[in-house]
DNA sequence: ATTAAAGTTTAACTTAGATCAAACTTTCAG
DNA sequence: CTGAAAGTTTGATCTAAGTTAAACTTTAAT
């Protein structure tokens, strides 16, 4: 799923390459005026949200080829914050410009297109974990996901980065920040899986799939679509 | 958020209207080819996939002004089934046709963006209430969205249709039938709503919105985006 | 290098909601 | 209309995971 060389040429015009962020800046705040979405070239974001009685739940994390933002486009507001969890490049496209330039970026569009499609699929899923799995099933699909998105569509890495807090995952897969703890340690002192730091490594794939248990995915979904 | 004329007749051209289903009967099942979507003009769907493991998960419950299809856009092929819950008329709306076609509905192709970037919204709303909710929270919460979203964004109905059965709702927000039912029947005795059937009537506003808790609203969305 | 703050682990105890079971009610096909 | 199937309610019991608490470890600022 690559752009044509016309496209990559219109959108050298437009996108804002490689800004560097530190970990705890924020790409953008709930509130502010929606003019960009943001692809992420190297580094580790997370998104939340705020409810009304102050308590962040965090809808997703996201990684080098992914996009944040999107939620924006509706209410022309960011409705949550995206935030660096290291030391990140990202590129900033103005959305307004994307728009614009629609007829000679044609595959860019519906390079976008995709991508929001591929994130209501992925909710989709997340609402199978949240609804259906139990404290072992939620970490062992989390970790077996997070393991395939940073091998960049191609297999999934034995040896992955855990970049967020016991916390973050808790919030995340709605358990106890102990719950998470306990869990992992266990996945640990069965030799399931090895923690150095925040190197996760997978000993036993066969098990931790098993642990995972069941998808949605009719067929795999392969290459991530990805924007620049 | 409303089409201009000439879009609304680039519409008439490409799209089916008012193909009548009947309770029951699917609108697509996973695995087809993608090739509509697919708008509700009246009536209920409900949309849902299944897991390796032949569990069912309800994805979505869609009334009219709502589109369903739209996780079909990534990968070609519908990933899950939508069902009519009730007799329903929904338009057809050839997604090939309305991509070519984009140059003359813009709007319609900015509305389509606006109604994808919804989806992606509600979805951080849902993860909200599913991680963070108890079941009465969870229960108030879904009967306030339901009855808001029968309103068609003018406000909400006092009194709305219920029409999927108590297993769909547990299943949705991933509680046990039973308990369902059990709170159901508690905010009846305490006269917080009332049921006739299928029929709804919300009695104390005031008590159910306490109840409901926090949501992750920055400001109100207002109209609900509309294709047709 | 020091140390305060942030993050993690472990254990004991509690509880919300699942599961099991059984009666009751509504729906709808023939 | 009739009866079987589908859906709902209600009660008793059980358990996965939350809560509380406290020690321990890592991180990062000075």
């Amino acid at each position: 799923m690559m752009l044509s060389s016309s496209e990559i040429e219109s959108l050298d015009d437009i996108i804002q390459r490689n800004k560097s962020i530190e970990k705890g800046d924020k790409v953008y705040s709930v509130g502010e005026k929606f003019t960009h979405i943001y692809a992420i070239r190297s580094g580790f974001l997370k998104s939340y949200c705020i409810s009304e009685s102050g308590e962040e739940q965090i809808t997703g994390f996201h990684l080098a080829g992914e996009i944040v933002g999107l939620e924006g486009i509706n209410t022309g507001v960011y409705l949550g914050f995206a935030e660096a969890l290291e030391t990140s490049q990202i590129c900033a496209i103005p959305y307004e410009k994307l728009d614009k330039l629609n007829s000679s970026i044609d595959g860019l569009r519906q390079q976008l297109f995709k991508i929001m499609s591929q994130e209501i699929t992925h909710n989709h899923e997340l609402m199978l974990m949240l609804n259906q799995k139990n404290a072992d099933e939620k970490i062992a699909t989390f970790l077996l996901n997070l393991s395939a998105r940073e091998a960049l569509g191609k297999g999934l890495n034995l040896k992955f980065v855990l970049p967020m807090t016991r916390t973050d995952m808790a919030n995340y897969l709605g358990l106890a920040l102990e719950t998470v703890s306990r869990i992992v340690g266990k996945l640990v002192k069965k030799e399931i899986i090895s923690i150095d730091h925040k190197m996760v490594t997978i000993k036993q794939l066969d098990i931790l799939s098993e642990l995972a248990g069941a998808s949605c995915h009719f067929s795999h979904p392969g290459e991530q679509n990805k924007l620049a």
